[in-house]
RNA sequence: GCCCCCAUCGUCUAGCGGCCUAGGACGCUGCCCUUUCAAGGCGGUAGCACGGGUUCGAAUCCCGUUGGGGGUACCA
């Protein structure tokens, strides 16, 4: 391997350089009165290229809070500047994962604001005159020199080609412009970094250096004169006056770039001050690799489909990577949007990265199921299964009906939605739908169910509607199964929740077969000893 | 290679020099309750990566090592 010297992998070009460098604005340490120094302007600004997954919405979770509870501005601006890329489809699936998880913004798509517009495809003219007023003030430099040059540069000079963009084209090279010329190249435009160290505090690292010479100088601006993420990000941020930042740890090394052009920014006149910055720990998956966009564990959707409320969501997203600390807990787990917000000032946020569990998660969304009042959850359960196709856009008074005397039955038994309509579907599906799980029949629908059957049929047999209730039916089954027929009510049961419900798994029995009716309640059990006879 | 970030139970974390024989939650697990499954109650399991400092005293501060992650695009 060739010995470089370090943190010196960038020639400085000899000679009086004809590029302006910019020169950023030293960023001290913070101190609390920061805060307080001008009102919270955070945003939350995705590329619209794919479908929205679980470190997108922390993110995007994590800047709502914060400018929440700062009384401050919640940005929302659409970064589709890689028409490669995007896509609407992701734009509106972007819209919706937020109005799922309930976060508001005061700017951006749909809702308008003093910055029109809020989707970067859309601010062409604004860039171009950004591009045009850096170019006149000298900031940014044609570089002629494709990937190919630069390595052949670095070959040549026995450094190591990984080594990245040189900084050859500061000082123009009349050679390799006639070169390009020829072949029908146009050059990129490159701001050049400043000579020394870039240093500023990170809201959640603390200060953070990058040594002079170790970023190359940055595209601004591809051939074909489209602006590229590295200048539109921070123009944008500083024409729409963000404050504070907060976005993955990903982009972190591309801080000291931003910060130099923020220098340039401010010369101009386009930016008024660097805005503060605080790096976001990765959400990881099963390994320690950040989650990536095609691990169908990071699709924010599935956890909605399979049944996470929005509060369950937000309480395990907002724990990745914070904490809630508050005066009778130092470590609170449980806790909603609102309180979210109430205790989110950003001082507690982790560097560390985290993974995200999703037994933890699930557990969570139980905790919030249980603590929804008994209407209010039936009225999640009823939408949902709406959502799923299980029942129609209009459900009838009969499916209402017993979904609201349902929800209760299985409220404290889920942890999710599905697993609540799983619960109940055996009182929803159309009587000739009516199936046993084959597992469960197999287990206990055996030749010992038969007598259980024909005294559980009995005592059916002798109700009558007032008294096929669950208050009634329980006494008197008992009597039947344990007493008379001596069994255990492990043993008792277990066949007539089978073949009620036609799963071993299930809402209360009494209840449940109050809740299925009488006529359908003897119609399974007489099915079911027909299955058992043979 | 180079630059940056990170390092407390399996997982997420509390801890910001003595209150720590390290607390909570999830998971796993024992018991109780019990018509299934849950929920609930009472227990248990398991951790400060390593090595140097600093200090009367270090999980906490500093340095190094190791390990993990990210970046190094005319993607964002």
């Amino acid at each position: 391997m060739t010995n470089t010297p370090a943190a010196a992998p960038v020639p400085t070009p000899g000679g009086p350089s004809p590029v302006r460098v910019p020169v950023p604005a030293p960023l001290p340490d913070l101190t609390p009165r920061d805060s307080a120094e001008r009102p919270v302007r955070a945003r939350f600004c995705p590329s619209p290229t794919g479908t929205p997954h679980v470190g997108l919405a922390r993110t995007a979770l994590f800047n709502w809070a914060f400018a929440r509870h700062h009384h401050g501005t919640f940005v929302f601006r659409i970064e589709d500047t890689d028409a490669a890329r995007d896509s609407e489809e992701s734009y509106q699936a972007i819209i919706d994962a937020l109005r799922w998880l309930g976060l508001d913004w005061d700017e951006g798509p749909l809702v308008g604001g003093p910055h029109e517009p809020y989707r970067q495809s859309l601010r062409g003219d604004i860039y171009a005159d950004v591009v045009r007023r850096l170019r006149e003030a000298g900031y940014l430099y044609e570089s002629w020199s494709t990937a190919e040059d630069i390595t052949a540069r670095h070959l040549a000079a026995g450094r190591d080609p990984k080594l990245g963009y040189d900084n050859h084209d500061r000082v123009p090279d009349p050679a390799l412009i006639a070169a390009a010329r020829a072949a029908g190249r146009e050059p990129v435009l490159r701001l050049a970094m400043p000579d020394a160290d870039i240093s500023f505090p990170d809201l959640v690292r603390g200060r953070v250096t990058f040594p002079a010479g170790s970023v190359p100088d940055p595209v601004l601006v591809r051939a074909n004169g489209q602006p590229l993420y590295t200048l539109v990000n921070p123009v944008d941020d500083a024409l729409m006056g963000i404050t504070h930042v907060l976005r993955g740890e990903d982009i972190l090394p591309s801080t000291p770039r931003q910060i130099a052009l923020y220098g340039a920014l401010e010369a101009i006149g386009v930016a008024q001050y660097t805005p503060q910055f605080g790096h976001l720990p990765f959400v990881t998956g099963e390994g320690n690799r950040k989650l990536s966009k095609r691990d169908p564990q990071s699709n924010l959707f599935q956890y909605r489909d399979e049944g996470f409320l929005r509060e369950g969501m937000v309480n395990y997203l907002a724990l990745l990577g914070w904490s809630l600390h508050d005066a009778d807990d130092p470590d609170r787990d449980v806790f909603g949007p609102a309180e979210l917000v109430t205790a989110f000032d950003g001082r507690r946020i982790s560097g560390n990265p985290a993974r995200f569990d999703r037994k933890k998660a699930e557990a969570l969304n139980g905790t919030h199921i249980r603590l929804l009042g008994e209407d209010e959850f039936a009225g999640r359960l009823l939408q949902y299964l709406v959502d799923r196709g299980e029942l129609p856009a209009e459900p009838t008074d009969a499916q209402r009906a017993v979904v609201a005397v349902g929800a209760p039955l299985v409220q404290e038994r889920s942890a999710l939605l599905s697993e609540a309509a799983t619960m109940l579907r055996f009182a929803l599906v159309e009587e000739a739908a009516f199936e046993i799980d084959p597992a469960a029949a197999t287990k206990v629908l055996t030749e010992a169910a038969l007598p259980v059957l024909d005294a559980t049929l009995a005592v059916v047999e002798a109700t009558d509607e007032t008294t096929f209730v669950a208050a009634s039916l329980e006494p008197a089954l008992r009597t039947a199964l344990i007493d008379e027929l001596g069994l255990r009510p492990r043993v008792a049961f277990g066949p007539v929740r089978v073949a009620v419900t036609g799963r071993t798994v299930s809402p209360p029995l009494y209840e449940s077969m109050e809740l299925l009716g009488r006529e359908r309640s003897l119609a399974r059990l007489r099915s079911a000893r027909a299955l058992v006879a043979g």
